[in-house]
Order: structure tokens, then C-alpha cells, then sequence
DNA sequence: TGACCTGAACTACAGATGTAGTATTACAGG
DNA sequence: CCTGTAATACTACATCTGTAGTTCAGGTCA
């Protein structure tokens, strides 16, 4: 938590790929991102390097380094992102209307059976909670 | 449906305050989406005026014209917004764990019981519908 | 040691956004 | 007919984003 960090998490499809790459690898140079998001869309690697250092610019992620290399991790998880952009969308789409939400959610996206499982887990863990 | 419309339905927080004024009166002037979204947010006029202009250009509201005042109605409906909202939250944020996006919504956001009994009716529709 | 390669730093640029001032214009009232 | 008044049109501008080229510096290989 260290300081005033967090806070304006408000974050593009782009920088959550980003992100993604950092969270699941912990730690990546700007190649190893480069190459990791590869897969999904072309960019320079300069553009790679572009948007890490404004992202840690934005204190979302910092950087060692390592040789001539830089060694970025995120100082943000997923968890956080996760929670604060989905109480955004709530409130700015749904004005908070949760269950409007979640109908979209079954409609919109794949859940699977497992999924269901695990949601009921959760719903029934909300009630015992109250 | 008219034409090529829809698409790109990356909206800010802003942007949505606006279309739910448009939403939630069917029409409004400049004059009354500013007055309603005065109870949030200090705009000029003409920011707001700026605002749907913008909107327009994008083919996500359009305006009559009645006397000399703009009479403007959203081009998009807030289901679909929240649909294709809710659907990128899930791939951009959670890879499209949807029992992960649930699981923020249930922590972060209120859920009174009327939600989470809709929320188990909405399951068990799912759960009929394979 | 000199030519390369590779990585970061710097520069660029168009489009979107938040925000609003100024200019213009068309009525309504006197 | 003239003058406010109120509404839109036009202009402005700083910031963020997506995207990448160009420059500079430090190792590496021959």
C-alpha cells in the first residue's frame, strides 16, 4: 500500500492487455510483453515500450533494471482493477441496478456449468453473510 | 437499425451520464439534460451542448429541431450499452472468468436480496436453457 | 578497436475527451 | 423597429491515447 498510489484506475482495453501480461508473468522486459501480446494484435515494440513507461508514469506498474534491460511489474492486481472497474460499470451503466448486471453477464458471456457452481457458492455465502 | 450505425460503443463516465438523462426522459433539451445532470456534476451549458454534439457525430444520439432548441433522444438503448460494456469488462479485465467479474460485483457493489433472488431466478433460466 | 545490434530515450502526430469562452442569430416584448 | 435574451455554432486548449519513427548509448563479436 505503501503510499498514494492506487486511485484512477480507469484503464483502456490496451493497457489491461498490458497489464495482463505483467500478472501473469509477474515480471516481463518490454520484449517479453512485446512478444506476449503478440498473439492478439501488432504493435511496434517501441508502442509496447511507449505504453509501459506511461503506465508507470501513472505509478501502475515500475520497472527495475536488469543490464541494459528494463524489468517491469505491476504495482496494481487484478483484484483491485477487477473490483474498482466493475462497481464503475455498475454505477455508470446500470446506476447500481446489480442485477441488471448480471443478466447481462449470463447473456453476453460464456459461463460455464462450473461457473454457475461457483456463483451459486457465492450467492449462498452472500445470504449466510446477509 | 437504419444502417451502419451501433459499433464502437466505448463510452466514458461522462458520456453515459448523458445518455441516461436521454434515457430516463425519452427527449431532452440541452437546457434539461444540463438541469439534470446538474445534481452531479458542475457543467457549463455548453459543455453539455459540446457534449451531445459530440454524441451526434457519432451517431449515438440524434436531435429534432423544435422552435430553436434541439430536442435530442439517444440512438442506442441502455441495454445494448450495458450488454457490450459488460461483455468487454469480462474479456478486457477478467479474460472472460465471468464467475470473477460475479464475485466483484457481489463484494463491491450493494446487492439487496430482491437482486440476488432475481440474480437465482436469472440461473436457473440458464440452467433450463442448457 | 571498429562495426553491429539492441534497448531505452526522445520526438511526433492525429484523434478523442473534458471543459468552456465567444460569436452569431432568431425571436419576443416594448 | 430595436433590443435583450436565449440557443446554437464556432473556436480553443490542455491532456490522454494509440501508434511509431529516430536517435543515442552500451555491449558483443570479429
Amino acid at each position: 500500500m505503501s503510499a498514494s498510489d492506487d486511485n484512477d484506475l480507469r484503464l483502456t482495453s490496451l493497457q489491461l492487455a498490458v497489464l495482463r501480461v505483467l500478472w501473469d508473468h509477474g515480471e516481463a522486459t518490454v520484449a517479453e510483453v512485446h512478444k506476449a501480446m503478440s498473439r492478439d494484435r501488432s504493435l511496434a515494440a517501441t508502442t509496447v515500450a511507449t505504453l509501459l513507461k506511461r503506465l508507470a508514469a501513472r505509478a501502475i506498474v515500475e520497472h527495475r533494471t536488469e543490464g541494459r534491460q528494463f524489468v517491469y511489474r505491476a504495482l496494481v492486481d487484478s483484484e483491485t482493477v477487477g473490483r474498482t472497474m466493475t462497481s464503475e460499470l455498475a454505477r455508470d451503466v446500470y446506476a447500481g441496478d446489480a442485477a441488471g448486471l448480471f443478466a447481462h453477464l449470463l447473456d453476453e458471456t460464456k459461463v460455464s456449468s462450473d461457473d454457475l457452481k461457483e456463483i451459486k457458492r457465492l450467492i449462498r455465502r452472500a445470504e449466510k453473510g446477509r
